[in-house]
DNA sequence: CGCTAGTTGGCACTCGGTGCCATTCACACT
DNA sequence: AGTGTGAATGGCACCGAGTGCCAACTAGCG
């Protein structure tokens, strides 16, 4: 794990026996190997969201939504531990997928604007969306701190703390 | 506004009437131009969060030390607002400042626990701390969005969001 | 005056990323 | 078969960020 700067874009096309150029139109930046497929999350993300009534509140419909997503199969758990911990250690790594986190909270946003019948701009939904991004990147920590914590159960714990509040 | 690529370090480096090699000895990278601040905001988050009393609970003990930090003076909120809009709408600096965030993230989740008495690593503690700036997020957001907008307003209905929860 | 330590900045280099263009290859259509 | 066309490929040159190395300057101090 000790040195993603280590490994070149050259490295990377030649593992892959393929050009240098033609690395770079398949992976628009060589942190995309790594976080592509965020963006398929993403997009089931959007469609899971869809797919719950408008009748139930924002934060069980996020919670049924993230429960949804993050239904990993045993087989690919420990390529997401390999991806999250990229993604925490690595400051690169990281900050660029909070670029992608941003597209979640629009997202949220938008949904618990919808559900609450407000503009996604106002207050609430702005806080709400970043807050349960928060609350998933916390659970995601946690799991990956304690290999042997279930990650569906943690989420459902994150959620009910969000629900519950801090004060 | 439109392009930050577009100044080039040597262009920096020339403005500040030094030369390229002494640039990077100043700010390890570019967008520390940008960011370099928001250390000091850390340290003192870091400080205001030790100055409440240890009876306080976490999240009104949050709730202080931001208000404290975020109390900028009206001289300073263009500058603010300039730096805001630069985090969030060019990627390159929204990635770094989330790097940024991390540790803000680290120390509200160390103070947490100590007011929790339980361990830094536990699920509450490393949601609460995630929730919290993403809850500041929220509150600048709406903030950069609504130029009449009190930011020390909106950051107490953030906090007030937090504490009641969202269920 | 000479010595030393810290600041400076020029130079060359690596690496990520992009634009340009020649080559190749598959699949048509005649 | 021959030809034409469009997409995929990848080599090449280029730019900008960031780094290591080292020479030059500028204190300060004996």
């Amino acid at each position: 794990m000790r040195g993603f700067d280590a490994v070149t874009v050259d490295d990377l096309a030649a593992a892959g026996g393929v050009g240098r150029r033609t690395f770079f139109r398949y992976f628009p930046t060589k942190l995309d190997v790594v976080l592509g497929q965020l963006d398929d999350a993403l997009a089931g993300l959007v469609s899971a969201l869809a797919a719950v009534p408008g009748t139930v509140d924002p934060t069980s419909a996020a919670r049924r939504a993230f429960l949804q997503v993050n239904a990993y199969s045993p087989d690919d758990e420990p390529v997401l531990r390999r991806r999250l911990t990229l993604i925490e250690t690595v400051p690169e790594v990281g900050a660029r997928a909070a670029v992608r986190y941003e597209g979640w909270e629009r997202a949220l946003a938008a949904d618990a604007a919808a559900r609450w019948g407000c503009a996604p701009g106002e207050l609430r939904p702005q806080v709400f969306a970043r807050v349960v991004v928060a609350a998933m990147r916390g659970a995601f920590t946690v799991w990956l701190a304690a290999p042997d914590a279930e990650l569906e159960s943690l989420v459902v714990a994150a959620f009910d703390d969000l629900a519950r509040g801090f004060g």
